[in-house]
DNA sequence: GTCTATAGAAGGATAGAC
DNA sequence: GTCTATCCTTCTATAGAC
């Protein structure tokens, strides 16, 4: 972490992890600050208002999650190591999991009980990982429709592990359910690509 | 719907509605008590606090899906069709669902990021469920454990499917993926009790 | 660019009349 | 049991000095 950070990107930094830990609504200006060490009143030199930092931050994460699957691209041997990539997320941040939930799908929620004008682009962080995995189902040989249901399916397995492990704030389960998403991608692929599911 | 309710249960179906479409923190007196048609005042007469109100919507929640729990009991017919009345849950209320999310998966997000009390209240929705259907896999034939990880990964099934079709509104993902999540059921019943899952 | 001071609204909670 | 009036705090946001 560079210390030389601007400070609307320290804004943006902490905003990003209030939001996660404590959720967007309840997070406010006054935390923020104190998180950073600036006052309230600066906010307003960078942002117009509370809703720009939201924005700022699903830009954000919109960004760090596009680097995370080129990463994941660049070092996959092949389709089936790639989705692997994928769920083995969910394990390497199994503590902040267990406590917070995950991000997207959390944040995704809050926003549509706020009926907040953000929620279609906290969507769009599903849709990122939605692309990438009908990519990577493509790749692996399957239709097109078919390697879309696939990889909603994938995202299905990963926002339920993700909720029961926080609701359950247990690691345990999450390691377990991992296992059995790994064991349905092995059966899907090995079971090959086929034109029809049914 | 009597419309002879106390006010007391009135301010906690009013609560109830609320929490769930706007969450907790984001449900202010006002709202409740626009709903319900009281004043702000009157609150503290049946209630002592905000929190208090939270703990008595969980209890309703509790009892509410005893009995449903208890329903589903006597209206299937085997442990099969039982289970598939808790996936059929996710069809029959698909609408809410786009919209909200799952009652019990967002009640329990939001409470752990707000590192509130009643969260392990909340929680215990999930245990409700969680048992009922680790009863059914027992009565399908399974061991215990080997019962309570295909309970527990019901679970995670419905709240993916819930957090996914609520992220992206669409009752369509809904519907297919649990179609998905009865195919899983078939084949895991089909396969019968085995004593070591691996 | 950052600060202090403050406005103005909304939140939870209390007191006391009826 | 229900209301109005009010207190105190917190919040978003603005104005203006430095």
């Amino acid at each position: 972490m560079a210390r030389q950070d601007t400070t609307r990107e320290q804004i943006v930094a902490a905003a990003d992890r209030l939001f996660y830990e404590q959720g967007f609504d309840h997070t406010s200006f006054a935390h923020i600050a104190d998180a950073v060490g600036i006052s309230r009143g600066n906010f307003y030199y960078h942002f117009r208002a509370k809703d720009e930092i939201l924005a700022a931050v699903i830009d954000l994460r919109l960004a760090r999650t596009r680097q995370m699957l080129d990463d994941w691209q660049a070092q996959g041997a092949d389709p089936a190591a790639r989705i692997r990539s994928f769920f083995h997320m969910l394990v390497a941040n199994r503590a902040a999991i267990a406590m917070h939930g995950c991000p997207v799908g959390t944040l995704c929620n809050e926003l549509a009980k706020l009926d907040h004008p953000s929620h279609g682009a906290a969507a769009a962080l599903f849709t990122l990982f939605r692309t990438w995995l009908h990519g990577q189902f493509v790749d692996a040989g399957f239709a097109a429709a078919e390697a879309d249901r696939h990889a909603l399916h994938a995202l299905v397995l990963s926002q339920g592990i993700a909720t029961l492990a926080s609701a359950l704030r247990d690691e345990r389960t999450l390691r377990h359910e991992v296992r059995l998403a790994e064991e349905w991608l092995a059966g899907c692929l090995g079971r090959g690509a086929q034109s029809d599911h049914h």
